[in-house]
RNA sequence: GGGGCCGUAGCCCAAUGGCAGAGGCACACGGUUUAGGUCCGUGCCAGUGUGAGUUCGACUCUCAUCGGCCCCA
């Protein structure tokens, strides 16, 4: 073999060519107003330019394009844009290190990873490229948020917030996993601070109505763990009275809880030790010993706060609430295991019921009293707390009712008597978006003092980011921005006097709730979009994307797409009709790290086997949403399938056209395969329908070698088809076999727009079909029967069967199971 | 602790409640080849983690159990 041989499968010389004629012909632009022809909508979540492109783009990269040359190829006006979610704290990170401008790292890797897109043959429609953190981007994010704003929806206040001390800045609820800060890994402490947050919590419940009509259509997981996150919960709020002592005024305290019916069990109270609840309710006498407790908690995690197998800690704040059910006074006691930021940061301890509080209760002596009797032992004695149903007991008028009925009943008399009510509680924290770094849109607000905070006039946006770079950049724990005095200093719009820019920057997830809608008008000068642009395209019809992303930026998303929906400026509610995760690719069964040495470089991959032959390795190993472990593969078999389709057109391309209607044989197989393949894309699954397209490629060798051969008009029919249903998943293969067999692919006839093959329903239709005959649920016997033959000639047909005759043996017959016409099962008495 | 997903040949994976195997990897053998590789062909290998149940019939549905992964606590 050698690369002089034309029989010889080069793919090297493939990608070139066909690479060139791509970029010169760039057939994959969308249209613009539809031509009468349905739209797709296929997005790839944009990709944050870190380096070069690596294993999880390609598999996440390669399953969207095969989507959105599906539907390209079934006639669709397909929009699968590509763009660069391009601020972020890596790129600042860089440029502190290089001494150097974050958008000298960004933007040169957003070049390296657009020519890794080009030769890994993305169709996308390079005309509507954007980045994040371009000026012409981050103007309509800043105006964005300025909408949020007038609509009380973006706000500032003071509240305890997680931060990060490696990267000095604050980080949203969703951002911290396990304790730590998902980007770096260090553990994430409380920080006091006056922050900007986006009202989310406001759209809680619209968040998890709107998600039923995506079920079925998002992955299950993803939809119950934005279920979980939102945490809806029902109770009850319940008002306790903290009585005066030590001078301190009487104060009034609502606590939420999912179990108003064991209020009478409820033996003292607790306050989040750093809310500032917990420093109004102290009294002087215990002030020293709660300070000091408080500096304790200070230094701890949430993670360890919270976790069930650590001693419980507290200290009595020296005063006494109210039950408002029965007027017993209980110890008011702040502890750690209550969080500032949740709920209202206090609670009524109920330790008979719960476990925390049953531990708390056991560390410093307190009463258990048993409300509801669950029949299990005593949680007094067994130190174990009972949550199940049960009848109500030590409850006063409420002694006998059941859990529900309690509940139900307690609310509406709490309620009756102004001492609380129904209520429902969110897990879901209001997102924090303000980030104390350089690399992001800076929040444009004006701090003035004669007007206080001023918005920016929307004909000032953007309000541009300084020029700082290298050490400017540094860490300090306040932005960076705030040391650009020429740039923070500013006159008021409002009154004219002296005021200083607001000088943090938002969280990247704003730049990404919104890109998707960027994509429909992404030059567009009016506005964040064009509104009949996006009506032409929104919603996205397939969104790819890794699971990873289940919470943030699909929460986020949708709560934008909601806020622009109240703001009447796109008319649905959800921005993601159906969505698909691709697992990971890892390695050996681990993730891919540097720390574990058994990253696999895309690069070398590409190099070595070629783009075609690594994107069908990938599909091919499994269900998309499947981790696929790198080392269970094997790229060279698909380099091995690609050559003998690759022979398969040589062969058919050479051997020119022979007159006649073609052998019936084989065109009924391809007709059967193109019909499963179809279904199989449709319902994305690559894994399978690259099978068939094996062997459909086997059908065809056979086919040149044994049968009607090379010439025949089915078996060229076959060869297109594999060409055209192959450029799916290997597009340069694909192109090259379209070319092999004598279309002007350099003139316009690329693959990538050819007509999808459609079987002719008629080949079908099989002449005959094999119908198993079972005796007592085995098979005993075959039958050759026509397909649409009916349930008693079936019957009689295998009754008749000598086979099936010896089996029964002349036992009498129970029951006959007829499924015409593959299956008939006879059960002997 | 609660919830979810997944266990099929040596390996990756298929199988509307109806013949457990489509496809691939690996391996073995034969043909092709100066040889290796390629290529063509043939073969090899599981009774579906385990135990019950429903059913004429269960990989598929139900329950329990073991193992792995994920989410929430």
């Amino acid at each position: 073999m050698t690369d002089e041989d034309p029989q010889h499968y080069d793919w090297r010389a493939i990608q070139e060519r066909w690479l060139g004629v791509w970029d010169k012909l760039d057939p994959y632009r969308a249209g613009g107003a539809h031509e009468g022809k349905p739209k797709k909508y296929i997005l790839d979540m944009f990709p944050y330019p870190s380096g070069d492109l690596h294993m999880g783009h390609a598999e996440a990269f390669a399953i969207g394009d095969a989507i959105a040359r599906y539907w390209m190829l079934r006639g669709h006006d397909v929009l699968h844009p590509i763009g660069w979610d391009s601020f972020g704290l890596p790129a600042e990170n860089a440029a502190i290190r290089r001494d150097e401008h974050p958008a000298d790292y960004t933007y040169a890797n957003i070049e390296t990873q657009a020519q890794s897109f080009k030769r890994y043959a993305v169709s996308f429609d390079w005309s509507r490229r954007l980045h994040t953190s371009d000026p012409g981007y981050y103007r309509w994010t800043q105006w964005l948020f300025l909408r949020f704003y007038e609509r009380g929806l973006a706000y500032r206040k003071a509240s305890p917030v997680n931060w990060c001390p490696v990267d000095q800045t604050v980080l949203a609820n969703e951002q911290v996993v396990a304790g730590r800060c998902e980007r770096c890994g260090t553990e994430v402490t409380k920080r006091n601070l006056t922050q900007w947050f986006f009202k989310i919590t406001e759209y809680a419940d619209r968040l998890l109505a709107d998600m039923e009509p995506l079920e079925g259509s998002w992955p299950a997981r993803v939809l119950l763990m934005q279920r979980n996150w939102i945490g809806r919960s029902t109770g009850a709020e319940v008002d306790f009275v903290v009585e005066a002592a030590a001078g301190r005024p009487e104060a009034r305290v609502t606590v939420f809880t999912t179990r108003p019916d064991t209020l009478y069990g409820a033996t003292f109270f607790v306050v989040a030790a750093d809310s500032p609840l917990a420093e109004t309710l102290v009294v002087p006498e215990q002030r020293a010993a709660f300070e000091a407790y408080l500096q304790q908690v200070r230094r701890l995690t949430d993670i360890e706060r919270q976790s069930t197998d650590r001693e419980k800690t507290g200290v009595f704040l020296g005063r006494h609430a109210v039950n408002p059910v029965n007027s017993e006074r209980i110890g008011v006691w702040a502890a750690d295991y209550v969080l500032a930021d949740y709920g209202t940061g206090a609670i009524m301890a109920v330790p008979a019921h719960d476990q925390r509080d049953l531990d708390f209760a056991r560390a410093f002596g307190l009463p258990v009293r048993m409300v509801v009797d669950t029949g299990g032992p005593d949680p007094a004695e067994v130190g174990v707390a009972t949550t199940s149903d049960g009848v109500l007991v030590n409850s006063g008028p409420y002694d006998g009712l059941g859990k529900d009925a309690a509940i139900e009943r307690i609310t509406a008399d709490l309620a009756a008597r102004g001492g609380g009510k129904a209520a429902v509680n969110y897990r879901l924290r209001d997102w924090l978006l303000s980030r104390q770094r350089f690399w992001g849109a800076p929040i444009p607000i004006v701090h003035c003092a004669q007007c206080g905070e001023v918005a920016v006039p929307d004909d000032e946006l953007p309000v541009v980011l300084p020029d700082l770079r290298g050490q400017d950049l540094a860490p300090r724990g306040v932005s960076p921005l705030a040391s650009a005095t020429g740039w923070v200093n500013v006159t008021c719009s409002r009154c004219g006097g002296p005021g200083t820019r607001d000088t943090d920057t938002m969280d990247t997830f704003v730049d990404s709730s919104w890109y998707f809608l960027r994509y429909c008008s992404p030059s567009y000068e009016g506005g964040p979009f064009d509104p009949d642009a996006v009506r032409a395209w929104m919603p996205v019809d397939n969104y790819v994307g890794g699971v990873e992303h289940a919470i943030l930026h699909l929460l986020y998303s949708r709560f934008f797409t909601k806020v622009l929906h109240d703001m009447g400026m796109v008319d649905f509610v959800e921005p993601f009709t159906a969505q698909l995760n691709q697992g990971q690719v890892i390695n050996q069964g681990k993730s891919m790290s540097k720390s574990l040495g058994n990253g696999v470089d895309l690069g070398v991959e590409l190099d070595a086997h070629g783009v075609d032959a690594i994107r069908l390795t990938v599909l091919f190993a499994g269900p998309p949403e499947d981790d696929k472990d790198w080392s269970d593969l094997s790229p060279t078999g698909s380099g091995k399938f690609l050559a003998r389709a690759w022979r398969v057109w040589s062969d058919v391309g050479s051997a020119g056209a022979a007159a006649g209607p073609g052998d019936d044989v084989v065109r009924r197989a391809v007709a059967r395969l193109v019909h499963e393949v179809t279904g199989l894309v449709e319902g994305f699954r690559f894994n399978v329908a690259i099978a068939r397209l094996m062997e459909l490629t086997s059908l065809l060798r056979r086919a040149i070698d044994a049968g009607p051969g090379p010439a025949d008009p089915a078996v060229r029919e076959g060869a297109e088809s594999l060409a055209i249903m192959l450029s799916l998943f290997a597009p340069y293969a694909g192109e090259d076999g379209w070319a092999l067999l004598g279309r002007d692919v350099e003139g316009g006839d690329v693959v990538g727009r050819a007509t999808w093959p459609v079987a002719d329903p008629e080949l079908l239709v099989e002449d005959a079909v094999t119908c198993v005959v079972q005796v007592s649920g085995k098979v005993r016997a075959r039958l050759s029967v026509p397909p649409g033959i009916d349930e008693g000639a079936l019957r009689d047909l295998a009754l008749a069967d000598g086979a099936v005759r010896r089996w029964l043996a002349d036992r009498e017959i129970r029951t006959v199971i007829v499924r015409p016409p593959r299956l008939v099962n006879i059960v002997p008495a």
